[in-house]
DNA sequence: CTATGGCACGGATT
DNA sequence: AATCCGTGCCATAG
């Protein structure tokens, strides 16, 4: 028994470990499931009433006053204000969306996309046909892409193949326009459709999309333009179009970016894990930096459990014993979680405050090495810890917290800034001598390669005077 | 001949 | 140990 019971805590120490390092790298939403489904399964567990500032109304940490109402008056402390801020409605209010991202196609009326497709047409199918649409619409992917294909919606409904075609057909030209192709280049070829019918599309669109999207994602408009016997600038025409008005996955809410199209995914962020906005217009007051935890109160073990438990014997003492020991784990790991999260924003804001007031160019090059030294932690822990995050920053824009420790991205930005304003187009070996003119070093080579990052076309290929920019 | 992209190497980072 | 990044060299397109 004792030697049980010892072995139960050494595997629970073990454990504790583990599930601190595994929550440090959840995002906030795995978070949230991962209460979630926990909350349901434990019933040590209990989320109690959330607390509220009586200031200003703002929901509290589980202890201690209001991070900002108590603040003194005199903000001359230009030390940032991080907090956990525990906030479920975050999550599912969406009530900071942010501007700059459109709105998604079909969630204003929160229909799913079967629904929303089948509303559009109904209307003009028989009853017959509204039961075909339905099936199709039902066999579709996240992406709004067939699942089947329409020979065996024909067989399965012992109807003519070209008749369901014809229908699919029909579905296509929906909102949003290209759902229920079989995949991008069906999609994109149906948007090609209809725009055609309202203005021209430039020579060669349509081979392009059919024959070599991957190589137009690489860039290879050279080799794309030999091979349809084109003009490499007729090619980067139609790269142009594509990038403006034809979209790979419209059943997407948005598309990140067309040239990663397996990845773009990746692009989007919905809800960001902190918020860092200025306490007010006054640059001299500190940052607010909000890290979000998913909760709507505050967790802890059911107190009614822990006096059951005792009066209860062997059998079932056991199980529940586990469950009370499970919970307390929980609840530490993840005040551990926020806590390794706010050593960590404290030292990074502070350090890259220039960056966060002042945009892209004043990042300041940073390790996540150098930062693991200065909070006396593992690499590791920092890894995990930023990976997967992102951040919103005082301008609304939503993005992964490892561009805080991106070395490139103010050359980059200065490279785009310097080829928006260009009057004729700059060469690469241009560009790095006015760099180094500005006391920045770097090779022509990476130039080239930061330029092709940001998407731009290569000198020969871009006009004079204005620059050829997409996405 | 010049500008650029591909490949690959070495060093730093994770 | 694996991965990422900047860079040099070389082939190729213009």
């Amino acid at each position: 028994m004792l030697q049980s019971q010892s072995q139960h805590t050494s595997l629970s120490t073990s454990a504790h470990l583990a599930q601190t390092m595994t929550l440090l790298s959840l995002t906030s939403s795995e978070l949230l499931q991962k209460i979630e489904s926990e909350l349901s399964n434990n019933p040590a567990l209990e989320m109690i009433e959330e607390r509220r500032c009586p200031m200003c109304g703002r929901l509290l940490p589980p202890s201690g006053p209001c991070p900002i109402c108590s603040q003194p008056k005199n903000l001359e402390t230009s030390e940032p204000i991080v907090f956990i801020s525990p906030r479920e409605d975050f999550y599912t209010s969406g009530g900071l969306q942010p501007e700059d991202l459109p709105e998604e196609p079909f969630t204003s009326e929160s229909l799913d996309l079967p629904t929303y497709v089948l509303r559009q047409i109904a209307g003009d199918l028989d009853w017959d046909e509204n039961l075909l649409a339905a099936f199709i619409l039902n066999h579709l992917d996240d992406d709004g892409f067939l699942t089947t294909t329409p020979l065996e919606v024909a067989r399965y409904h012992h109807r003519d193949p070209g008749e369901i075609a014809d229908l699919i057909n029909r579905l296509k030209r929906c909102e949003p326009i290209g759902v229920c192709a079989e995949g991008p280049v069906d999609a994109m070829l149906t948007q090609l459709d209809i725009l055609e019918e309202n203005a021209p599309i430039p020579p060669y669109t349509r081979e392009v999309v059919r024959n070599f999207l991957p190589k137009l994602s690489q860039h290879h408009y050279a080799e794309i333009a030999h091979a349809l016997c084109a003009t490499t600038a007729q090619i980067a025409k139609v790269a142009e179009f594509i990038y403006e008005n034809l979209n790979p996955f419209p059943a997407r809410s948005h598309w990140g970016d067309v040239r990663n199209p397996t990845e773009e995914e990746n692009q989007v962020f919905h809800q960001p894990d902190i918020l860092i906005y200025p306490l007010s217009d006054n640059p001299s007051n500190p940052l607010v930096v909000e890290i979000i935890l998913p909760m709507r109160g505050t967790l802890r073990v059911n107190p009614l459990f822990k006096e059951t438990l005792k009066q209860i014997n062997d059998d079932k003492a056991e199980e529940w014993r586990e469950d009370l020991e499970k919970a307390n784990l929980l609840i530490k790991c993840i005040q551990q979680r926020s806590n390794a999260l706010k050593m960590l924003l404290e030292k990074l804001v502070a350090y890259q405050e220039p960056y966060i007031r002042g945009g892209d160019k004043e990042l300041r090059s940073l390790t996540r090495a150098q930062i693991a030294k200065e909070l006396d932690v593992h690499e590791s822990t920092i890894s995990r810890a930023v990976s997967g995050k992102t951040v919103q920053l005082p301008n609304r824009r939503i993005i992964p917290l490892s561009v805080f420790f991106d070395r490139s991205l103010p050359q980059r930005t200065l490279i785009r800034e310097m080829i928006d304003a260009e009057e004729d187009p700059l060469s690469d070996s241009e560009i790095q001598q006015r760099l180094s003119e500005m006391g920045i070093n770097i090779a022509r080579r990476t130039v080239a390669k930061y330029r092709s990052i940001e998407g731009i076309l290569p000198a020969h290929l871009r006009q004079p005077n204005r620059s050829a920019r997409s996405a």
